[in-house]
DNA sequence: CGAGCATTCTATAGATGAATAGAAAAGTAG
DNA sequence: CTACTTTTCTATTCATCTATAGAATGCTCG
C-alpha cells in the first residue's frame, strides 16, 4: 500500500496539532513557543517544521480541529424532529462535549483565532456563525409554536446560550473532574426555567 | 502645593495604564509590545519605563483597574435591602457597565491575568472570587425566602451569571454601539424567567 | 535668566524565538 | 548488506523585543 508512510506522517501530524492545541490553550498563541510544542510532542524545536510551515499554520489547524465537528453537529440537531427542550439540551450537550473531547482545541478556537491572518479567519468565521444561526433558528421555530415566549429576542438569546456554554467550557477544560452531565443539566434548566419559582 | 508634579505624573501614569489596557485587549499580553503601548500613548518605547518597571507591572496595573471597583460595587448590592430581582438586575448592570466604562481593562483582567506571576495573581484572585461569593450569597438568601427555586445549585448559578455577563461584556467592548440597557434587560429576563412560557 | 528637576528621546545591550540548512539517525526494500 | 526515503537533530541566521543608560528637551521657581 502506497499510503502507509503517509498514514504514519498524518498520524504524527495530528499528534503535533494536539500538542499545539494543548500549549496554545495553556499559554496563548503568542505566549507559546515552537519549542514548547515540540517538547510536548517529544521532538526538538527545529523538527516541528517537518509538520508545519509556520506557527500560524499550526494555529490554523488547531482552530479547524476545534470548530469542525462542533459546527457540524448542530445541523443535524436543527433538522431533527425533537421537541424544543430536547433540541436545546442536545445543543448544550454537543457544545460542552466538544470542549471535553477536543480538550483544548475549541478553547483555542474561541480565544486565539483572532491572531490568524484575515483570510484564514474568514473561512473559520463562517463555520462559527453557522452555529449561531442554527441556534437562532431553533429558537425562532419554538417561538412560533409557543414553546418560547414572544418577548424573547432570539438573536440575543442564541448569543447568550453560546456565551453560557463557552463559559462552562472553559471551566471544563481547566477542571477535568467537573461532571459534564451535571453542567448540561444545570445549564439547560437555567435556560429553560430561569432561576425563579414561576411555573 | 507639593503634589502638583506628582499629580501630573499620576495622571500620565493612568493614561499609560489605559493605553496598556487597550493594547492588551487587542493583541493579548504576549502579542502586545511595549512599543505598541508607547505609540498609543504618544511617546517612544523607551519612555514608557518612566511609568512602569516592566511590562508585567503594566499588566498588573491594568488588571487592578479592571477588577477593583467591579468587586467593590457588589458588596453594596449584597448589603442593600432590595428584593431579589432588583439585586440581580443591579449585579448585571454593575458588571456590564464596568465593561463599558473601563473599556478594555476588565476584559484584560479576565483573559490575561493568568500571565501574571503567582504572587500578583493571588491578590487579584481574592477580589475576583469575592465577587462570585457575593453573588452566591444573594442567590442563597433568595432561595431561603422562596424567590429562587430550591432545585437550583446556587454556586453553579453564580458561575453562570458571571459567565453570561462576561460573554456579553466581550461583545460590548468590541461593539461600542451595543445598547447597554438592552443587554441588561435581556440578561436579567433570561436569568429570571428563562426562555420559555411558564408563568 | 538660569539652576534644578521632570519628562522624553536616542541608542544599544542582551535575550529570545521563528524559521532554515544540512548532517545524522532510523527505517524500509531490494 | 546496501541504496534509498523518512524523520529527527544540531547549528545557525535574522528579526524582534524588553529593559537600561545617558543625552536632550522642557518646565518651574527663585
Amino acid at each position: 500500500m502506497p499510503s502507509t508512510d503517509d498514514d504514519k506522517y498524518q498520524h504524527q501530524r495530528v499528534a503535533a496539532i494536539r500538542a499545539a492545541a494543548s500549549v496554545f490553550a495553556d499559554k496563548g498563541f503568542h505566549g507559546a513557543t515552537t519549542k514548547d510544542i515540540a517538547t510536548r510532542l517529544g521532538i526538538k524545536q527545529g523538527s516541528l517544521y517537518y509538520y508545519f510551515d509556520s506557527k500560524v499554520e499550526a494555529l490554523h489547524e488547531v482552530c479547524m480541529l476545534g470548530i469542525r465537528e462542533y459546527a457540524g453537529r448542530m445541523a443535524s440537531i436543527v433538522d431533527s424532529s425533537q421537541p424544543f427542550a430536547a433540541k436545546l439540551m442536545a445543543s448544550v450537550t454537543s457544545h460542552l462535549s466538544c470542549y471535553r473531547e477536543n480538550n483544548e482545541a475549541l478553547k483555542v478556537y474561541n480565544d486565539e483565532r483572532l491572531y490568524l491572518p484575515e483570510e484564514k479567519r474568514t473561512r473559520l468565521k463562517e463555520l462559527g456563525s453557522g452555529y449561531r444561526q442554527s441556534l437562532e433558528e431553533i429558537l425562532l421555530d419554538a417561538q412560533k409554536s409557543g414553546d418560547v415566549r414572544h418577548s424573547l429576542n432570539c438573536r440575543m438569546a442564541a448569543q447568550s446560550v453560546i456565551g453560557l456554554c463557552n463559559a462552562w467550557g472553559h471551566l471544563i477544560v481547566r477542571d477535568p473532574d467537573l461532571d459534564l452531565f451535571g453542567v448540561v443539566q444545570h445549564c439547560t434548566d437555567l435556560l429553560l426555567s430561569g432561576l425563579t419559582n414561576n411555573h
